[in-house]
DNA sequence: TGCCCCCTGCAG
DNA sequence: CTGCAGGGGGCA
């Protein structure tokens, strides 16, 4: 499901909850969404939150509990790098990919057992379906009683325990693209990316993670929108003043998305069970047959690279 | 550079 | 029943 947006606003909300919290237990409901072994990560504290492209990271202490480490991480609450690229420190991490349906609950409802019966405070209507229901793949336990349910209905997600030395430069981000709203992701970058791959459809160039990370469907449909170019045309045929356009359009959309808590379709709730409400704002994503915001005319909906491509005949040229 | 596939569920 | 869904790895 989540694109940066989302996992950035999951991101967001863990942060504040779970530093400092120990893992006192892993309970694994579908071994195939775990890779690694969970007793590696029990008895570490969390430390830090981070995201790069579509997937989240919680950094844990190396050491017994207590003991100091560094992050592994690199992204500050606005998702831009704090300290520069590498080199890592060692240490270990969960990363979670959650793929199109995954959500990562926070349960931080304090949990007492009274007379035999769990009491504790009141979900959300929203949370009700994030609780730990049939989807629930993996549950991490907290040493002050606060659960994170990871979720998935359709099991393409994972969570993996990682060493810092699998990511990096050689490794699990390896072939990952710039991140979109840093300084390091401009117009020529943009550019230069997306004509590696001539007769792609621009919207497809935009969804491929190694031209810009963290850009999916939602997003890269917004973005042609924002920048009032066809998702059809390919990269030869843009002018440098369209890829300026398109780089400006692909920070709109992420930065919009972010400030409506991401985009809910079907399954997306941030950690605290709560939907987002981009999609209300979007001028294209989901809209055929229905006017275009800016000029009335009908969006049209087309299949690229086999997947839902929205636009407005009109706008976008 | 395109499919097919991993899976589950829902709408038409 | 078929088709489609915030992703993306693998294979021809």
């Amino acid at each position: 499901m989540p694109e940066l947006p989302e996992v950035e606003t999951i991101r967001g909300g863990l942060e504040k909850k779970i530093v400092g919290l120990t893992i006192k237990k892993v309970d694994i409901c579908a071994p195939k969404s775990f890779i690694g072994k969970a007793q590696e990560v029990q008895g570490k504290k969390v430390i830090k939150v981070w995201r790069r492209a579509k997937m989240l990271g919680i950094d844990l202490t190396t050491g017994p509990a207590g003991g100091s480490s560094r992050p592994m991480s690199s992204l500050n609450a606005a998702g831009t790098r704090r300290d520069s690229l590498r080199p890592r420190h060692p240490s270990l991490a969960l990363l979670f990919h959650l793929k199109m349906t995954g959500q990562l609950v926070l349960d931080d409802r304090k949990w007492k057992v009274e007379g035999g019966r769990m009491v504790g405070g009141h979900p959300t209507p929203d949370m009700r379906d994030a609780m730990p229901n049939s989807h629930t793949r993996v549950v991490f336990s907290f040493s002050d009683g606060s659960r994170l349910y990871f979720n998935d209905q359709r099991r393409f997600g994972w969570v993996k325990v990682v060493q810092s030395s699998e990511l990096g430069v050689q490794g699990l981000f390896e072939k990952l693209g710039p991140e979109p709203l840093e300084k390091e992701f401009t117009w020529q970058i943009l550019k230069q990316n997306l004509l590696k791959h001539k007769s792609t459809p621009i919207k497809s160039g935009l969804m491929d993670q190694q031209v810009v990370s963290g850009v999916g469907n939602i997003y890269a449909n917004e973005a042609c929108f924002n920048a009032r170019i066809d998702p059809r045309a390919r990269s030869l045929e843009l002018s440098n003043a369209q890829f300026k356009k398109l780089h400006q359009g692909v920070v709109k959309a992420l930065r919009d998305g972010i400030k409506h808590g991401g985009s809910t379709r079907a399954h997306f709730v941030d950690s605290e069970g709560h939907r987002g409400y981009f999609l209300d704002y979007a001028y294209v994503y989901g809209r055929d047959e229905h006017p275009c915001k800016i000029c009335q005319t009908e969006i049209k909906k087309v299949t690229l690279g086999g997947r839902g491509t929205y636009f407005c005949p009109a706008c976008q040229r």
